[in-house]
DNA sequence: GTTGGGGCCGTCA
DNA sequence: CTGACGGCCCCAA
């Protein structure tokens, strides 16, 4: 496991639960600010869903992510549900859920 | 709403 | 080293 899937898997782990994050929010809290497609690319690899919560990260629309890394859009919308956030054919209300930056860069 | 193009980044073959 | 390949992003038509 590389330095960078780490500290991507962790910029994860600081999502609440019942809110979402965008490709490249991580990738700022991360530190790879332009680095939202690798994201994408280290979330695939996720090691572990359980304390991994890669179904509370879309892409900058909203949208649940394509290729789904386990059970597919499927089971992210279930998830997101479980928690309260309210899914859409497949997508959410950033504005409703998505997450503040400043609130995690202290 | 839709394409299409350019740029971005880390991994792996 | 080089070139592909993504759960991406942004802006311009």
């Amino acid at each position: 496991m590389t330095d960078f899937e780490r500290k991507v898997y962790e910029a994860v782990k600081l999502i609440p639960e019942g809110f979402v994050a965008t490709y490249g929010q991580i990738a700022e809290l991360a530190g790879y600010p332009r680095a939202a497609r690798a994201v994408g690319n280290a979330l695939h690899r996720n090691p572990d869903e359980e304390h991994v919560f890669c179904h509370r990260v879309v892409n900058s629309n909203g949208d649940l992510a394509k290729s789904f890394g386990f059970g597919g859009r499927d089971e992210q919308r279930r998830r997101l549900i479980a928690e309260g956030v309210y899914v859409v054919n497949y997508k959410v209300d950033l504005s409703e859920y998505g997450i503040n930056l400043n609130d995690f860069l202290k």
